[in-house]
DNA sequence: ATAAATCCTATCACTTTAGTTAGGATTGAA
DNA sequence: TTCAATCCTAACTAAAGTGATAGGATTTAT
């Protein structure tokens, strides 16, 4: 985990989200989108985003046409996705907290950690409520009123 | 960053909350204890705690008494101490998100980064509440309806 | 003096992260 | 058919982070 924050969301993540919002942007829409096009609109190192496009296709989030003319296309409604189920297939749901690691019922073996306990699954409770709240589209009409406020003020 | 999960809560900093724990459970009280005997309780390697406590100890959460008959013992009020601000000691305050990096005006360089600054920020939020609302005090005091629970059931 | 303990700093093994490199497979257009 | 664009996959690497170990210096009670 990114390990050195409370909140360990990857780069590799962090690129993912972008890139499948910037999907979710051109959604509903037949046309494909290239993945030098995606890199270069949000500064992502192209080789390392076909990785990751590669990855949201196996998860069923995109669609890839191949050869020329090819490219990456949202087939499924962005508000049908939630960021957080796309943090977790990015990130796998490994735990740092043994406490959290299964099985569920064992219990924590030295004294006091159970008292943590608690506290890890409520953090952790709190963050997936906020990230599986939040879908795509939501994401999409955020952005289109950001859009407009810029555009009122020049 | 732990990295591979959501819930950034490194090895070291769970140590470092447990032994503190520890320390908590024998507040007040100015016998102090060994690094060995805090390792043993709480299954920690010895070397590697004798770093968490001696950093603990610049913090000011703990105090040490070194040579002979030497320890370290809790002078603060555990109700005075929160897991979050223990957190935040150890693991450094990086960002792991660059949205919620420093400066707090500079603007975020990619089309639809911003959209998810909100969601940083809010996921932040949310676990600093529950790790900031959560004294070492609160703790120990659920670790003593715990042991209750356990000695009634025997 | 001696033993017991913390303190300090360096080192190490291992894993993860963030990519890069290389080549191959597939498709559409000329 | 040929070519170029594009996705696909695996292997590789450099750097950083993590968890832990090691040796010695310092301090203190006895």
């Amino acid at each position: 985990m990114i390990m050195s924050s409370l909140l360990g969301v990857s780069q590799k993540c962090q690129y993912a989200l972008r890139a499948l919002f910037e999907l979710a942007l051109r959604y509903p829409g037949d046309t494909v989108t290239t993945v030098s096009e995606i890199a270069e609109t949000q500064n992502i190192p192209p080789r390392f985003l076909e990785q990751i496009l590669s990855k949201l296709r196996t998860g069923g989030y995109i669609e890839s046409r191949r050869g020329n003319q090819g490219g990456y296309v949202m087939t499924v409604s962005p508000s049908s996705i939630s960021v957080g189920e796309i943090i977790r297939f990015v990130e796998g749901s490994d735990e740092s907290v043994d406490c959290l690691k299964k099985p569920e019922s064992s219990h924590c073996p030295f004294r006091g950690v159970c008292v943590f306990k608690n506290l890890w699954e409520q953090a952790k409770s709190a963050m997936s409520d906020i990230f599986d709240a939040t879908t795509f589209k939501d994401l999409v009409d955020k952005q289109s009123t950001v859009k407009c406020e810029l555009d009122y003020t020049i």
